[in-house]
DNA sequence: AACCATCCCAACCGCAAATCC
DNA sequence: GGGATTTGCGGTTGGGATGGT
């Protein structure tokens, strides 16, 4: 049965004749696509709106690329699928010219086959059961895996939590209601995450009783921690264009989290932060590894301790000091990506301690 | 050459969100 | 406000291309 829109009249199905592509280029460059379901009869195709937009959006555009996928795109992929999973509408965003349908087609024809051979879970990202032990014995395995990186909390995202709906509210973390959506940001703006880092970090601190602060309807809302010691750029999905990338290039490091749903920005460059869901909470009754992992990370009201070694999430209600906190990782790595503030607002948003 | 298995990718399907009226 | 319609998305499918026997 075919789509409603396209009940009336007997449309055509299947791959598309060149003659057909041409009725729709002629069309659209013409008079553009305005309402997709009155294309076909405006163009005289006997197809229906939906397939005439899939063409277009797929395969006509203009501006899209053709051709096999770089290595810089590969990485590119890998590296925004390990954070949001299967959205691959918002990945492809990272990749100019490239649709979502070919970036799916290429995870699942290519990348997928790829980290399964180095012994990686491709939902997760991380190593796959039956590897664990195997790569531990073997020092070799370890040459093959350029990918994998060692989860470093709990945190760390997994498809349960990417796929679920996403609870604003953490259960550990109360945050203010949130002010009203800024206007959308300007269309040539991209999204600056942090500003540059100059003074030196110094002391533990705990960003607690964080506070919604509005700097520029073109940046997130920035949350305050009540010491005022430290700046953390923090977005609701409402307040980021979701057609902006985050970053002016094209490649997001790997390890460098961004801002997306209700994350926020894992300023030390290893996950952004999502708050676990209440049920996810529950200390592990099973593992005795994932109970000490727990005991670590959360005190007895499930507040988050924060404290860990190497790159530590960044997140409200953690601390941090200058062994966990590799400033120069992240002074380069957001440099490297033009993650810059827009002059305008750089002294709000500085580090000021 | 014929057959079969697998791969690849364009296109479809169903659903949900957004928009319209 | 609510139903109808449109748009956008992710999962899946089908068939041509390719490679192996």
């Amino acid at each position: 049965m075919g789509h409603h829109c396209c009940n009336k009249q007997k449309v055509k199905r299947g791959l598309w004749s060149p003659e057909e592509d041409e009725k729709l280029v002629n069309y659209i460059t013409t008079h553009g696509h305005g309402c997709w379901s009155s294309v076909p009869k405006q163009a005289g195709l006997q197809r229906c709106g939906k397939s005439c937009r899939l063409r277009w959006i797929n395969y006509l555009r203009p501006e899209l690329k053709r051709g096999s996928f770089s290595e810089q795109e590969e990485r590119t992929i890998i590296d925004v699928h390990r954070i949001l999973g299967n959205r691959w509408a918002q990945i492809a965003k990272h990749l100019p010219g490239r649709t979502d349908n070919e970036v799916k087609n290429f995870w699942n024809s290519c990348i997928k086959k790829k980290l399964i051979a180095q012994g990686l879970d491709p939902k997760t990202h991380n190593l796959l059961p039956s590897h664990q032990f195997s790569s531990n014995k073997n020092n070799n395995a370890c040459n093959n895996l350029h990918i994998y990186q060692e989860p470093t909390s709990i945190f760390s995202v997994n498809s349960q939590m990417r796929d679920g709906p996403m609870n604003a509210s953490s259960l550990f973390i109360t945050l203010p209601p949130p002010p009203p959506p800024p206007p959308p940001p300007h269309p040539s703006f991209a999204y600056t995450a942090s500003t540059q880092i100059h003074t030196p970090f110094h002391e533990t601190m705990t960003i607690i009783n964080p506070s919604y602060e509005y700097q520029n309807p073109n940046l997130a809302w920035n949350v305050k921690g009540q010491n005022s010691q430290v700046s953390f750029d923090f977005a609701s999905r409402s307040s980021i264009d979701q057609t902006t990338p985050i970053s002016s290039s094209p490649i997001i490091p790997s390890g460098f989290g961004f801002l997306d749903e209700n994350l926020m920005w894992g300023a030390c460059g290893v996950e952004p932060f999502e708050p676990p869901r209440q049920e996810e909470m529950q200390p592990p009754q099973q593992e005795k590894r994932a109970q000490e992992v727990y005991e670590t990370e959360f005190d007895e009201t499930n507040e988050v301790k924060g404290g860990g070694g190497g790159h530590q999430d960044m997140q409200i209600g953690s601390s941090f000091n200058s062994s966990n906190f590799d400033l120069d990782f992240v002074e380069s790595t957001m440099m490297s990506c033009g993650m810059y503030c827009n002059s305008s607002s750089l002294d709000q948003l500085a580090w000021d301690f």
